[in-house]
DNA sequence: GCTTGACCTTACCATGGTAGGAAGGTCTAG
DNA sequence: CTAGACCTTCCTACCATGGTAAGGTCAAGC
């Protein structure tokens, strides 16, 4: 079994990860160093992209970086509560459900502002009015 | 009628954009250089206010910077067609409803994941067997 | 051996919106 | 006069990503 090794170019490839953000995520430490060729070239082995494809499917399901370092932590520590990553993931869902709720209010005021907008060559608009009204 | 003339922290107050934000976007030209005192205070007036308290309004309901200038460009525009600013928050809104919509397929799968994990002392878990896996 | 082009390296800047602090000047009430 | 609240500018940070520039390296073809 000889270990393939990767150039940074095709670890991206390999991982749905930018070479960019490889080494941002290096350089604040949320993956380790890896080796280098004499030239200095970095090189990525199987674990390095099986824990980028990590990073990638985190990242997609808008985990935020500190907490994708936790989830890193979990996976690799083979004594862990599931309750830890179940709790992680709950406090996520709870992030997002407010955002949610944040941008479906937003949404729900504009579409009825717009809904009484003529939308025509005329200048009155209630979209303006509430933006300029004193109460909100 | 004689003018009132605030101090930023006074016109943060009457505005509810914090002194902080804005010498921001003072500085960034979203609003006018205001007149200051001979020690170099900022001074604000009625008209000053009137702007914040439009430019606090609009980030309320998520527009960005870049559409706020729009809007405030529109507002001061006597002979502005609603269309634009109907266009305007049209816009916003299908940005407000791809995100929402990102967001609760992030929410949804988490849930089904989330369901799926003990959440007790064992250690498996299948949201980070879904992380850790290739495809998905 | 030399060139070409694709790749790699580091380093810096930008985005967007907000927050915090440091170091110093100003104003106001006691 | 002084204490404390306020103001000023300037710098830093967050989070994640993109870009750009200037240079080194490698493999292929001539």
């Amino acid at each position: 079994m000889h270990t393939f090794l990767l150039n940074i170019g095709d670890a991206a490839q390999a991982s749905g990860v930018t070479a960019k953000m490889i080494r941002h995520y290096e350089a604040i430490g949320l993956i380790k160093k890896v080796k280098r060729t004499d030239a200095g070239y970095r090189t990525y082995g199987e674990n390095e992209i099986h824990v980028l494809r990590f990073i990638k499917q985190a990242r997609n399901l808008g985990f935020s970086i500190k907490q994708i370092a936790q989830l890193l932590g979990l996976w690799q520590d083979r004594k862990r509560r599931s309750s830890k990553v179940k709790q992680l993931a709950l406090e996520h869902i709870q992030e997002l459900d407010a955002k949610i709720r944040d941008m479906q209010a937003m949404k729900t005021t504009l579409e009825g502002l717009a809904a009484h907008c003529y939308g025509d060559e005329r200048p009155d608009c209630p979209i303006l009015e509430q933006l300029a009204s004193p109460a909100g």
